[in-house]
RNA sequence: UGUCGGGUCGUCUAAUGGCAGGACAACGCCCUUUGGAGGCGUCUGUAGAGGUUCGAAUCCUCUCCCGACAGCCA
């Protein structure tokens, strides 16, 4: 189907959202000011030792709107300084799914491992200005050295080597004299500093592992706080935007920068993105995958962009989320209906309408001629006239939802049942005359209806109103499917508030295989998104093969009814 | 009894000494051949106590509450 095409065409720089932010109010101070001669340079800095989420995606909106939005620059640069946890497989992945979102670094891909020299280098400077040291105390000792949280740190017996003795032992670090931790190269600051990132903080250290860019050219590698400022200004980020948990390393950035001499961006941090009923951090994420709670890091379940990509939303969906939960330093966890709202907006206006019946219930329309069948006229959207009208076969065998009928209708229940009438959408109105039970089960199993020749849909006697109208497909040419029904992956609205794998859904994923969809979907691809009528918005998956398909239900409609019956 | 940061409707977010506003949710009504969509309307908030001021969510003082930080992770 062209829908694909049609709904990932437009990229991200066809919205304008523009909302004031605190970040847009110092990049326009800076402005003003002339601070960075008027330019905006941002930067997303994955690590990639895991999948990119929806708490990425905010990060990834903020730093490349605000390029677009300031005719600026925004990197792609992988954080790659620790060999134990990074794989390509990652790095592959997040690509993807920057690009997804409709994000472009054009020229600017880069690795913190593209600066493993230069950052050597630097350290050197240090040494020689003696503001860093090689240490030989090792990772216990170095924590008890460093003193609590309110008690201050002891000097390491090794800070005051000369720096002719630091250099040595510093390029033997890197000729890999020493073995694995025996050794780290370490910033001179202030080991009785309230701030515990100034209490000497490790710079570099001894890592014989192989790096997934640099092999084994390296066994010492940078810590994040001498990578990532020294990064930063490498290549010459105005504007270095990070979540709230950096703050406290601030100065430590400052401190790099300033000793250094070298270009200096502002470091501003931002609240990460939290949402109700579900965890976003790639620890537990990492979890789910591996203990087999989820079946992947692209499971439609999971936060992940992969996932939700899976699941059927569109980039422009997530990017009005990121839109919608703003940017503030207030810790903040977004309701996790926002997103669904967000979709469900704009599939409204793009996704072709079809119908489809989930757990069918046979129908016979008793005085309807056998063998004939009629081409009913089906709008495929009402928002948009445009995506214009398909043929949907109708006959006297058909299929509905089970939920359309109720033996004894509740108060407000306007579908069928004895005696009541419908209006099948596009088609007739029928009445349900006689109800089919299994011997066995007692359960209903077909219901036998008339229905009114003149009521068809359009002709002008049609003016007749009932209540309701239902969905339905022609049992002769209806197509089998089988649909995933999710909900959500955690039962409490804060998971992570107790044992967050407590409270992970059991039934967060439903499978119905005898599902009947309409002829027409029989050449739906891979991520084609449909309306369900009065069920959901559907992708279809990719585990579907020809003759079998298979759709993710990726959000419902909103169910007022359901609300109703409830209360 | 450390340092840094944060507390505005249920939620997210504005108001930068001058009418506490918007969105979502909720509720009510209208409309509807999707109980969808849409339209109209209603409700709800400045953590507390003092102070400065003609005027305070905003500035000052104190109190309370919440978060981050003691990896050779990022």
């Amino acid at each position: 189907m062209e829908n694909k095409k049609s709904l990932e065409s437009d990229k991200a720089n066809a919205e304008i959202p523009e909302r004031k932010n605190f970040i847009r109010e110092m990049i326009d101070e800076d402005l003003k000011t002339k601070k960075f001669a008027g330019k905006v340079h941002t930067r997303f800095p994955p690590e990639p030792n895991g999948y990119l989420h929806i708490g990425h995606a905010k990060s990834i909106c903020l730093n490349f709107g605000l390029a677009r939005d300031y005719h600026g620059l925004c990197n792609l640069r992988f954080d790659d300084t620790n060999p134990t946890k990074e794989e390509q497989e990652y790095v592959e992945s997040i690509m993807r799914d920057v690009r997804w979102l409709g994000f472009d670094w054009e020229d600017r891909l880069f690795y913190a491992s593209d600066y493993f020299d230069q950052l050597y280098e630097y350290a050197v400077q240090l040494i020689k200005k003696g503001k860093a040291y090689v240490c030989d105390l090792n990772a216990d000792q170095i924590r008890d050295y460093r003193g609590t949280l309110t008690e201050p740190g002891k000097d390491s017996p090794y800070r005051m080597r000369t720096a002719d003795e630091n250099l040595n032992l510093f390029q033997r670090m890197r000729n890999g004299e020493f073995p694995n931790g025996s050794r780290t190269l370490r910033a001179r600051i202030d080991m009785k500093s309230p701030n515990l990132n100034l209490r000497d903080p490790v710079m570099y250290r001894i890592l014989f592992a192989t790096h997934h860019r640099t092999g084994d050219k390296w066994c010492i590698y940078p810590m994040y706080d001498w990578a990532h400022g020294q990064s930063d200004s490498i290549e010459r980020i105005t504007h270095s935007i990070c979540t709230l948990e950096f703050e406290n390393h601030r100065r430590l950035y400052d401190w790099c920068l300033e000793e250094l001499g070298i270009h200096h961006p502002q470091q501003i941090e931002f609240a990460r993105l939290n949402i109700t009923y579900t965890v976003m951090s790639k620890r537990k994420l990492l979890e789910l995958v591996e203990e087999g709670h989820v079946k992947g890091w692209d499971d439609p379940r999971m936060p992940t962009i992969s996932g939700l990509r899976r699941r059927g939303y569109t980039p422009e969906s997530i990017r009005a989320f990121a839109d919608r939960v703003g940017v503030a330093r207030r810790e903040n966890t977004s309701d996790a209906l926002w997103l669904e709202e967000c979709l469900r907006n704009d599939l409204n206006k793009r996704a072709p309408r079809v119908m489809a019946v989930l757990r069918p219930l046979k129908l016979v329309i008793e005085n309807y001629p056998d063998g004939t069948v009629e081409e009913l006229e089906g709008v495929n959207n009402p928002e948009e006239p445009a995506m214009g009208s398909r043929k949907l076969p109708f006959s006297k065998v058909l299929y509905i939802e089970q939920d359309d009928f109720r033996e004894v209708p509740p108060k407000k229940y306007f579908r069928l049942s004895p005696g009541a009438e419908v209006r099948l959408r596009y088609a007739y109105i029928i009445k349900c005359v006689d109800v089919v039970k299994s011997a066995a089960t007692g359960e209903v199993v077909e219901l036998r209806c008339t229905y009114d020749p003149e009521t068809k849909s359009g002709s002008t006697q049609s003016a007749r109103k009932v209540k309701g109208t239902i969905h339905w497909v022609s049992a002769a040419h209806a197509i089998n499917a089988e649909a995933r029904l999710y909900d959500r992956l955690f039962s409490a609205e804060y998971p992570d508030r107790e044992n967050w794998k407590d409270s992970i859904n059991p039934s967060s994923l439903e499978v119905l295989r005898e599902c009947k969809i309409e002829p027409s979907l029989a050449k739906a691809t891979p991520q084609d998104r449909f309306q369900f009528e009065r069920l959901g918005y559907f992708s279809l998956d990719d585990d579907s093969k020809e003759g079998a398909l298979v759709f993710n239900r990726a959000v419902t409609l909103r169910d007022t009814w359901a609300k109703i019956e409830k209360s």
